[in-house]
DNA sequence: GACCGCAAAT
């Protein structure tokens, strides 16, 4: 029989046991001692494997003890503990036991352990082997420990790992966790064989600086370079781009390479696939890859909730909310922002009340500040700019500046100067450096023709050296992604880009189309201000998409701020005199043009 | 006698 205090205090197991039990083998060997441990798939098992193993000697082999040290240290079931106490036992610990242990402390995210243990194993006198340094590289690039990582970096190249390409792999991914690309980038340039993970690794961390448009350029180079078979990780990186850019014919093509060359994903790569689909502005085809898939689980509810939320379908969202609940889903407070958004973005008022109540109240989620910033949102866009203020006073937490800018965006739709003033004051009060805030401040002034303090708001940003974001516009075509930002005379063909646009307002004109000129606040006649206005950068990818796209086709675009009310009204003319469906993504919503109406419905 | 590796997301 097992002694229950045995299963509980590793530290007696080098007291022997007398007493002969039948369903024990006395005769087990090395491999079985391996196959009995396969078996485990919890702590109790294990501890009774462990026993059993006790009791006919414990140092019979010291490969049982490594055994027991890498099964208890790796398994998901695992305990660092338990494996630390066993480890400590163990007289002479090889390499093995000391790589199983720093292996042990990563995978809990113990990476501070998992150095320390490698400083042990250097005074005790312990050779680190090739085993060594991907473990604890990983250890590095968890912390973001960069000094560490290089000295680690030093001591591999002087005992020679540094040829070994999981030990190059492993350096590439911790310098780009670190954040110092320029040496990942070394260490991948000098490696004379690359593997997929090597590529993926190079990958990832450019993605991980957000550099979205060299993830794509090395995913081509990479096939190019001979290295077809890529994996899954590899191609999340590459669609996780493809979001970013909105480059939907990429993420189309990225999605046939995993039809042809896995066999069925797992949740993580859909709901990845779901959410490209989604924000580079197709939402069908996201929707249709929902409802096909199966074991759906928050994070998918989740990404179709926003997904359906951002392109101003709010009344579905809902609904598949309540689909989610009705699964036995318990909701969490991200996905309530979902649901809120959905509710902001659909101007449902009363239901997104009904929704924050239910939030609290049913499923006992304490509103964080984005929930408030949904509620303030809502409020403000109806008009009910007072409400909205009445609620930030009474927020448990400090208002941040989304909540402030919220407000002022609010005023300024609804033309209220007097509370304008009083957000803008706590916006500027948070020092976000955000020019925009001051323009948004000059803006209500303007409407309401305060030209004095128009410009002291503008000298105010000026003299605080903020100035605005530059505008830009992504547009992606025949797979390639091109910039455009206002007044751009940059690009290859902008003779016929600036010729096209000029056909596109005399068209417009017949429409009844004029410039709102109001909406350049700067001090320049008015013929300037015209001139601005017509080449602001969605105009232009608008016009470049128009010369090079089939009749018909939908016209995505990416903006990188808000648009402007004049860029708004002339995408809904050109939507019906170039009968297109044009799909703009900006910070925060997508609007889909079409026959001249907004998704947005006007708001946004 | 032989046990361990790198890259990895919504």
């Amino acid at each position: 029989m097992v002694g229950a205090s045995v299963l509980n205090q590793p530290q007696q197991f080098l007291i022997p046991h007398e007493k002969k039990s039948p369903d024990i083998d006395f005769n087990l060997k090395g491999k079985e001692c391996i196959s009995l441990l396969k078996t485990c798939k919890n702590m109790k098992e294990f501890k009774q494997v462990h026993c059993q193993i006790l009791k006919m000697g414990f140092f019979w082999s010291s490969f049982c003890a490594s055994n027991l040290v890498s099964t208890c240290a790796l398994s998901e079931w695992g305990s660092m503990d338990y494996a630390c106490s066993i480890f400590e036992q163990i007289d002479d610990p090889t390499s093995f036991e000391f790589n199983t242990m720093i292996r042990g402390y990563t995978k809990d995210f113990n990476s501070k352990e998992a150095i320390f243990t490698y400083i042990d194993m250097l005074e005790i006198g312990v050779e680190p082997d090739n085993f060594t340094y991907p473990a604890l590289l990983k250890a590095c690039a968890l912390l973001s420990a960069v000094k560490e990582g290089k000295q680690i970096h030093g001591q591999i190249f002087k005992l020679g790992f540094v040829e070994d390409v999981f030990v190059q792999n492993s350096l590439i991914n911790m310098y780009g966790k670190c954040g110092l690309l320029r040496h990942s980038c070394e260490v991948f340039e000098q490696m004379d064989f690359k593997t997929v993970a090597s590529w993926s690794a190079i990958i990832g961390a450019h993605a991980n600086l957000g550099m979205w448009a060299d993830c794509i350029r090395l995913f081509s180079n990479m096939s190019q370079e001979g290295c077809w078979r890529a994996e899954e990780s590899t191609l999340v990186s590459v669609l996780s781009a493809c979001t970013h850019l909105g480059a939907l014919d990429l993420g189309k093509c990225t999605h046939g390479y995993l039809l042809r060359n896995l066999s069925g994903f797992n949740v993580a790569v859909e709901t990845c696939l779901m959410d490209m689909y989604i924000r580079c502005g197709s939402l069908d085809k996201g929707m249709s890859l929902f409802q096909e898939m199966v074991g759906k689980n928050h994070k998918s509810y989740s990404v179709i909730i926003s997904g359906l939320a951002t392109h101003g379908y709010g009344e579905k969202a809902l609904t598949i909310f309540e689909q989610m609940l009705e699964e036995g889903l318990k909701p969490d407070d991200v996905i309530y922002v979902g649901v809120l958004s959905a509710c902001r973005n659909g101007g449902l008022v009363e239901k997104g009340m009904k929704y924050f109540n239910r939030m609290r109240l049913e499923h006992r989620i304490e509103p964080t500040i984005q929930h408030y910033g949904c509620i303030v949102d809502l409020m403000g866009r109806v008009g009910m700019v007072y409400e909205a203020f009445e609620l930030i006073k009474k927020m448990p937490m400090d208002p941040n500046d989304v909540i402030w800018r919220s407000l002022l965006s609010s005023c300024k739709v609804h033309q209220n100067v007097e509370l304008g003033e009083i957000a803008a004051e706590n916006l500027f009060k948070l020092n976000t450096q955000n020019g925009g805030d001051y323009i948004m401040l000059s803006n209500i002034y303007a409407q309401a023709q305060r030209w004095h303090d128009v410009s002291l708001t503008r000298v105010k940003m000026v003299n605080k050296g903020l100035g605005q974001v530059v505008g830009s516009s992504l547009v992606e075509v025949k797979r390639k992604v091109h910039k455009f930002v206002s007044n751009d005379k940059s690009h290859h063909e902008f003779h016929e880009i600036y010729e096209m646009l000029h056909q596109m307002e005399w068209q417009l004109k017949f429409e009844g189309y004029s410039p709102d000129t109001s909406q350049v606040l700067l001090d320049v006649d008015e013929e300037e201000k015209r001139e601005r206005l017509s080449a602001h950068s969605q105009k232009l990818a608008i016009a470049f998409s128009l010369i090079h796209t089939c009749e018909g086709s939908p016209i995505r675009i990416v903006r990188n701020v808000r648009m402007c009310s004049d860029c708004h009204t002339y995408t809904k003319l050109i939507s019906v005199i170039y009968q297109r469906e044009i799909i703009v993504r900006d910070r925060n919503i997508f609007h889909h043009f079409r026959d001249g109406i907004c998704s947005c419905k006007d708001y946004w």
